[in-house]
DNA sequence: GACCTGCTGCGGCGTG
């Protein structure tokens, strides 16, 4: 337990503490490690503070320093500025001898090289930061009095890859100082056995679980349309509610407004301004496109309370410390349940309040979504993150990592490597490939010196070389990112980022709106777009940008299959959504868990088949890319396809049909993976995946800070090393690499699989319509936009959608 | 190079 002077500042700055602290402290002083789960707003970042603080005032004399005793890991350089400062506060009054500091990409070289000198009480750094320490040769020696490392928000990391490169960093602290303490502190997951062992290694032998037994209340609501009838079958922008979600921003003093793409963002943010214009100054946006200036100051406006509400995407799901917000929006389908609690965990954000969201329908389903997000939540159905399963690009890179700060056997670095849960069966094959790629280049790169970083000598591996050294500093992560054209004035000012494709299709004079900006393009020119003010009257166009595609969650998913049949209770969104339901119900049927609803249906462009398994939009494009294969072989047409969150729908001009044997041929396992292979363009995916492989593993000349240069760069070697390795280094394991990247984050093969799997066992009941039915209108008003113009889709969206809704009145 | 609705995150060093 604490010390009595701690429990004394304690008491008199955050009162009694809560249960879950003074388990989490025993713990601490009983020398263990674990995951520490509670919500947002529990005082995690203290209580897992005090532990080390306690256990350290028993080690060193408060009045003298006590070097690198705490680490503090965090996702976020934004997060570290905040962190400090709560950090800082009891230790003002406790210690004042002992400092704490941050040392992330933004902490000035000056300080860095301090840094390297003499490291401060408490560290707070990124991943990255920890990784490029540990190239250094004196960071062991001077880490001899760390006790304890606290990674936060370890839910944000694990299941990535720069989760993995912390699981490395830890692996070589522990067996540097293998007496010290690992925390991870986390929100609520579906799998939290499993990130501990993650974090702390499987085989820790005091691995704890401290978790705060009261779960923050969540209430999740839902902004009904008026007029469900005239309530759009299709669509994502959800303009149609402004009208309803501006009273709502009106009525409370701060709003978060998220949305889920970054147009999304800048649309709503227009149509906000214009309806509320008394707000207008005091509503902002914030998106990761935006120049890092303009977030800064948005961020700054919820801190000091000036801003009354700032529509964003996920760039504040986390991050900024602000007082929370009064009220927390979700526009457009909140896609799993996690995600939604972590949003509306932005609000009421303290012990005993409860988190609320409002969600606002883009389309009638999406009704269902936020009360089976509701139900899945009130049921404990929250999504996993699974942590990732031997990245070996990220192992070369982790590797050069270790023998350039200290030379080592290979044999000895296995064994370290072998402690994380992520490279625990890494097998001996595997990793004499690794030593041989970093020492020799491999079998296809053997001729290039440059590839030879490594050197092997008297059975140890070296990092000599000093510009290669540079280089790999420069190199180490794992985010890799796309080109980006940037957006300036004239005078040099920066306003953010677009895509190429979107600028290129601007001619000089033309109008568009970024960042809240009317502006119109000057010129573009290499990878900057001059920009100026525009005063045109007519609205330009909003950019797009081509970002990820995250599909609906398993978990929601089922829980809106349940939620289409009305159960498991009544619920508002399920009464509101009922007239079209009806509709669904009496040209069709409610597709649901236990049958697969097959739609067939003859309009002037050919014939239609609806499938709706509720697997995510990634499995759906797979087994809509299958189906298409092994049908159109069979009829000899060609077939178009589109896809949703539902389902997905093939398209043919004739040779369609409601034959059961030929559906359950196109969704059989038999051949699976060759059909698969042949029916998408795999080898074109697996080459761009490679992108990222190829720079995690070092292999692309990185580009140095400050000086831009175009990334087609990067692509041309990376595709050129595609080539040398297909061709005279098959065996290379980034390849393997590559693919399996590309099965598991683009394909969704675990899910798509138990799909097939499931959909074998399941009843087909195939329903020919004479009508496209409210769930096939999106999945076909999706092809129709794909192949007009943007405005002649509309116009015939509009017309369809009169003829629905009279037709509906009419059931 | 194709897509069109489509997120987020990090990172060096020495000198002036």
């Amino acid at each position: 337990m604490l010390r009595p002077p701690l429990l004394e500042w304690l008491h008199r700055e955050k009162g009694e503490p809560l249960p879950f602290q003074k388990q989490l402290w025993k713990a601490h002083a009983e020398g263990r490690s674990g995951l520490l789960h509670a919500p947002t707003g529990f005082g995690k970042t203290l209580a897992a503070w005090l532990g080390p603080v306690a256990a350290a005032l028993d080690r060193h004399p408060a009045d003298k320093p006590a070097p690198c005793s705490v680490l503090w890991i965090t996702p976020l350089r934004a997060l570290a500025a905040d962190t400090l400062m709560s950090l800082r506060e009891p230790i003002k009054t406790l210690a004042p001898a002992w400092e704490v500091e941050a040392r992330t990409g933004d902490t000035s070289s000056y300080r860095r090289a301090k840094l390297r000198e003499r490291l401060p009480f408490g560290l707070v750094t990124t991943p990255e930061s920890l990784s490029l320490m540990l190239t250094y040769p004196d960071f062991r020696e001077k880490l001899k009095h760390l006790q304890t490392v606290i990674v936060d928000e370890w839910h944000e990391l694990l299941g990535t890859k720069r989760g993995v490169q912390t699981e490395l960093a830890l692996a070589r602290l522990r067996r540097w100082c293998p007496e010290i303490q690992i925390w991870g502190l986390s929100a609520t997951l579906g799998n939290l056995d499993e990130a501990r062992d993650a974090l702390i290694g499987p085989e820790h032998p005091h691995a704890i679980t401290v978790s705060a037994k009261a779960t923050k209340p969540l209430e999740i609501e839902t902004l009904i349309p008026d007029e469900i009838d005239r309530f759009p079958w299709a669509g994502h922008l959800g303009t149609r509610m402004v009208g309803a979600v501006a009273r709502r921003v009106e009525a409370a003093a701060s709003t978060l407004l998220f949305t889920n793409t970054r147009s999304q963002t800048e649309i709503w943010f227009q149509e906000l301004k214009e309806a509320l214009p008394k707000l207008a100054d005091s509503i902002a946006m914030h998106h990761g496109s935006l120049a890092k200036k303009e977030r800064a100051s948005v961020e700054a406006g919820l801190k000091d309370g000036s801003l009354r509400c700032v529509v964003c995407t996920s760039s504040l799901d986390l991050g900024v410390d602000f007082s929370p917000v009064d009220q927390v929006i979700q526009v457009g389908s909140p896609k799993g349940i996690a995600r939604l609690a972590q949003r509306a965990g932005r609000s009421g954000h303290q012990p005993g309040q409860t988190s609320r969201i409002v969600g606002v329908p883009t389309h009638a389903f999406e009704l269902l979504e936020f009360a089976a997000a509701r139900d899945a939540w009130k049921a404990r159905h929250i999504e996993s993150r699974r942590p990732l399963h031997k990245p070996l690009d990220l192992l070369v890179q982790h590797t050069l990592t270790c023998v350039l700060g200290q030379p080592d056997r290979p044999a000895d670095l296995l064994g370290e490597f072998r402690t994380t849960l992520a490279y625990r069966d890494l097998d001996d094959e595997e990793w004499r490939w690794v030593v041989g790629f970093i020492t020799e280049g491999g079998d296809a790169l053997k001729a290039y010196p440059q590839y030879r970083k490594a050197t092997l000598r008297n059975g140890v591996l070296h990092f000599e070389d000093k510009r290669a050294a540079q280089l790999h500093r420069l190199n180490i992560g794992t985010i890799t990112s796309g080109s980006a054209i940037a957006l300036k004035f004239a005078s040099g000012k920066t306003l953010g980022t677009v895509e190429e494709s979107f600028i290129t299709r601007l001619k000089p004079g033309q109008a568009f709106i970024f960042g809240g900006r009317q502006l119109e393009l000057v010129r573009f020119h290499k990878l900057t777009a001059t920009v100026r003010a525009s005063t045109r009257r007519h609205r330009g166009q909003v950019p797009v940008w081509n970002g990820g595609k995250m599909p609906l969650s398993t978990e929601l998913a089922s829980a809106i299959a349940t939620r289409l049949h009305g159960r498991p209770a009544p619920a508002p969104e399920h009464r509101a959504v009922r007239p079209i339901l009806a509709i669904q119900r009496k040209w069709s049927a409610i597709p649901g868990t236990r049958e697969l609803v097959i739609e067939f249906t003859r309009t002037r462009e050919g014939e239609h088949l609806f499938l709706y398994p509720f697997a995510g939009r990634l499995v759906h494009e797979g087994l809509a890319a299958l189906a298409a294969y092994r049908i159109s072989s069979r009829i000899g047409e060609s077939i178009d396809l589109t896809q949703n969150d539902y389902g997905f729908s093939l398209i043919a001009r004739r040779g369609l049909s409601l034959d059961e044997a030929l559906m359950r041929d196109a969704l059989t396992t038999t051949n699976l993976v060759e059909d698969l292979l042949a029916s998408m363009n795999t080898a074109e995916m697996a080459r761009r995946q490679f992108r990222e492989v190829a720079r995690v593993a070092g292999l692309l000349v990185p580009d140095f800070p400050g000086k831009r240069r175009p990334t087609r760069d990067l692509q041309v070697s990376s595709s050129l090393l595609f080539e040398v390795f297909s061709k005279y280094d098959p065996a290379n394991l980034l390849l393997d690499q590559a693919r399996r990247e590309i099965l598991q984050r683009q394909l969704e093969w675990t899910r798509l699989k138990a799909t097939l799997d499931e959909l074998a066992d399941r009843p087909f009941r195939i329903i020919e319509t004479e009508r496209l039915t409210p769930m096939a209108f999106p999945l076909w008003a999706d092809r129709l936009s794909a192949h007009l113009p943007a405005g002649d889709a509309a116009s015939r969206l509009e017309a369809m959608l009169e003829q629905l809704s009279e037709d509906a009145m009419a059931v």
